[in-house]
DNA sequence: AATATTTCTAACCATTAAGTAAGTACCCAA
DNA sequence: TTGGGTACTTACTTAATGGTTAGAAATATT
């Protein structure tokens, strides 16, 4: 049988949670990590999903997701542009989170 | 074989990522219930174990979430007061989240 | 009579996040 | 030459969040 002792350490600056928060946190970025999801995805497909969110909101974020190493981007030197936007190694990674959140609402939130 | 279709629906008002982060996002929340977690626990206790934050916000907060039904709270008649914090049903159900964010802390963030 | 304790409130200010609206760039098609 | 399509960028305004300070309440202790 495991051992498992539960041990909860004060919310310093190297807390787990704080950590990831400082990354994941904001009115719209796991919304926009939930819809790229394992696709590969345009700015204006993305756009369209994220119902509601601002050109403006929607670069800055992608910008700092990219910068972040969550998510990767692509553009072809066409005209009119295409970029695409897909989520990296890492960013793969938080979907188990925003699963779980996505979860949660689902089956407690009116 | 389990047959298994993702469908990703548009981040509208139904979103169940929108609904949940409308009661979870915030800088101190997550935080708050990653320490309350699974022990009863005392205002000042918390204070201390959430380092970092300032009374106003620990108090609005916890309001905030005793409003959503997150936590409940039982202040004792004494002088000092004590007020004792803790996870409902349903706050216990956020937990899985913030395992999973604390995991993805712990794993790949430095 | 003054001080400490604990939880919480209120007023005020600073900072940050988010929203709005307009504009840029490039080429193609009409 | 006007307009369409796509992916941005910029400047400005407003809303949300967070911080600071002071204080209240009630009793026990010094």
């Amino acid at each position: 049988m495991e051992k498992k002792i539960k041990i909860i350490n004060a919310c310093d600056t190297n807390c787990p949670v704080k950590k990831s928060l400082n990354i994941l946190s904001g009115k719209w970025t796991m919304m926009i990590l939930y819809q790229i999801n394992t696709r590969t995805i345009r700015y204006g497909e993305l756009k369209r999903a994220v119902v509601g969110i601002s050109e403006k909101m929607l670069i800055q974020e992608l910008n700092s997701l990219v910068e972040h190493n969550l998510v990767s981007k692509k553009a072809y030197p066409e005209i009119p542009p295409r970029v695409e936007y897909k989520l990296t190694e890492l960013g793969l990674k938080t979907l188990p989170i925003i699963d779980q959140i996505a979860a949660f609402g689902l089956e407690n939130l009116v």
